[in-house]
DNA sequence: CTGTTAGCGCCTTCAC
DNA sequence: GTGAAGGCGCTAACAG
């Protein structure tokens, strides 16, 4: 066994030890109050001698702050939330708190957990990205009793509470209308989706999509039809792939457009992982970009710059959302309250080389040159 | 402003409210002791009706433990770490335990100061991942207050805690002897290691490298030039970059490479990041590889098949070292006590497309076929 | 500036 | 099986 069971040493052993009473102790040891310079000397030399560590737990059930923020991510191994949570943890780590953790892998069950778990520890305020098919009575429940929620990556309609984000539809607009100015009338999407949002993205009326923004993926879908209807284009329900957000979902949904009778001269993929996928199916099916397929897919990774081809990705200021949202939470808690926002970044059509011209009968046209 | 002021209710509420006493209530909210049935039946019903949270804080206060587990990594945006990250979920999650999670940007500081986080939090065990110039003497002091450590990645001389990670000199050893049976006489590698530790680094004896395996580094170093003494090959300081852990800084080294007069062959890098930056730096000095030279990356980041050329490199169990490393720490906390134990996991080197032959005065030579 | 006292919400004896 | 009382370590209020 290891020792004799962790004995720590209390504020009360501190104060003996210094010859002051708890109260000088604790103050000098919790930095609050006054004490005398004489005092703060002997206890911090005290507590210095025995080792004495805060006891957290016991503050917290005091002061009714644990100085802990919940952030609850959908899918640790994204790219995307890794960025984010470093933005969190910058603003967080600088003003004193810090983060309990909770992933839900996209399972709405998991995020009612993970919105449980918070709620018994008592966290200050929580950070969460909702699965696509969150339980707006859960998150509610929770706003309502106090807790301060800041939404990212996902804006949840009939929530009252802070979301930081992007602009989702303007950016799968206009990377959509990017490859129609190309020529591209045959415009794929792989959203990520699951079996139980597959129906809706592929089926439901743009007019649908829009209102049910609950998920980033429906607002992306809708910008992507949008930009179809604009130019006149013709909607294909089996050009929108969701079937899941793994790398190898993508990869095989990528397969599949290529067994079409008429594959798709254009793919977009709505995250990172899922383009990795889609240049790994290309690889599979021998397809090339740009010259048989455009591909455009969302989020700067570290990789995109150094894969083949480069690839032209609509860019999230990541980083950013973390900040703004942990900033915001953050001056909420400190009794800045105010009307709840919701902050829409602007994304960037980063242009490199997975974008040209697309493909007809084997030979490249086009109303101008590749990117 | 949101509410008045969370307020919460506590066993006493949902006792009033079922008809039975406190310690009845708790028996039934905790779950421990016995209950009637009936009284069960009540409580449950009364606290589902009141909306009853059970606050942890409090519960730990009393039982002593907080059922948090503390991880501390060194860099959260390394693809290794939140592999290893996802590992450590799969295991707690499951078996009722939640994450603190701290961020130390491979500061020593910052190592510090999670240290103390953790401990003032009063986790019951702590995952960390030392920084290359580990505090042993606080990392000890932790352990022997009795709370459980384990590390990951890396391990500790004199520090008697449990760690996970993989036989890094193995690794580095087989990796320079494939590019050694190639015909490589030329291998530099990227370190990732930091102003401090550059002189050991490039100038201390293998001896010392492998005695100082504090560092994960310095025993990857020291596979690399056992592998150089072993085939009869000069070591060269100048081959051996530590200039920095960031891609960009992996960029920068490479560039300095090639504006030696006699460039390497071949290059290891010592982690995922610092081959995207490889692969940059290759880009900017207009080098190819193979051809130019040969590249062998830590890691199997799931961008190494679609990056160009696909990239060789030395994978690592990285998941499994998370969900070693967890399981360690919860037996430990159930009470299985035992020995310490240095879980060294095996890696595999993945042939891809970055290794070839050597190239000589402009021609591709060496005994054998490239891979 | 300092000390005393009460109590945060829960679990744990200890009686019954 | 149930209830009453005590206390975990700390801070808040109030005197001095």
């Amino acid at each position: 066994m290891s020792g004799e069971g962790r004995v720590h040493v209390t504020v009360g052993d501190v104060a003996r030890e210094a010859g002051v009473s708890v109260a000088t102790a604790a103050r000098a040891l919790g930095d609050y109050g006054s004490v005398s310079a004489k005092s703060r000397a002997r206890v911090e030399q005290a507590a210095a001698s025995l080792g004495y560590s805060p006891n957290m737990v016991a503050r917290s059930m005091i002061t009714g702050s644990t100085k802990a923020i919940g952030v609850i991510v959908a899918d640790i191994e994204n790219q995307f939330f890794q960025r984010v949570l470093r933005g969190i943890t910058h603003i967080t780590s600088e003003r004193g708190y810090d983060l309990v953790l909770a992933n839900t892998d996209e399972s709405l069950d998991r995020e009612r957990r993970a919105l449980r778990v918070m709620t018994s520890r008592r966290v200050d305020g929580i950070i969460l990205s909702p699965t696509e098919v969150a339980d707006t009575q859960e998150i509610r429940a929770v706003a309502e009793s106090g807790v301060p929620i800041v939404l990212i990556d996902r804006r949840l309609r009939g929530v009252n509470v802070d979301s930081v984000g992007i602009r989702n539809r303007g950016a799968t607009y206009d990377a959509t209308n990017r490859l129609i100015s190309l020529g591209h009338k045959h415009i794929a999407v792989i959203t990520g989706g699951t079996a139980e949002s597959a129906p809706v993205l592929k089926n439901a009326t743009v007019a649908t999509l829009r209102r049910l923004s609950a998920t980033t993926l429906g607002t992306r879908t809708a910008g992507y039809r949008e930009a179809l209807e604009a130019a006149g284009l013709a909607y294909r329900s089996d050009f929108v792939a969701a079937n899941g957000f793994r790398q190898e979902d993508a990869r095989a949904a990528t397969v599949a457009f290529f067994a079409l009778p008429d594959p798709p001269t254009a793919i977009i993929a709505f995250d990172s992982l899922l383009s990795l996928g889609v240049l790994q199916g290309l690889r599979d099916v021998g397809a090339r970009s740009p010259d048989d397929v455009s591909l455009i897919g969302f989020d700067d990774a570290p990789w995109a710059e150094v894969v083949d081809p480069p690839l032209t990705v609509i860019g999230q200021p990541t980083l950013e959302i973390g900040v703004q949202a942990a900033t915001l939470l953050l001056d909420r808690l400190a009794g800045r309250g105010r009307a709840h926002v919701h902050h829409r970044l602007e994304t960037t059509l980063i242009e490199r080389g997975s974008v040209g011209l697309p493909r007809l009968n084997g030979v490249r046209t086009g109303p101008g040159a590749g990117l």
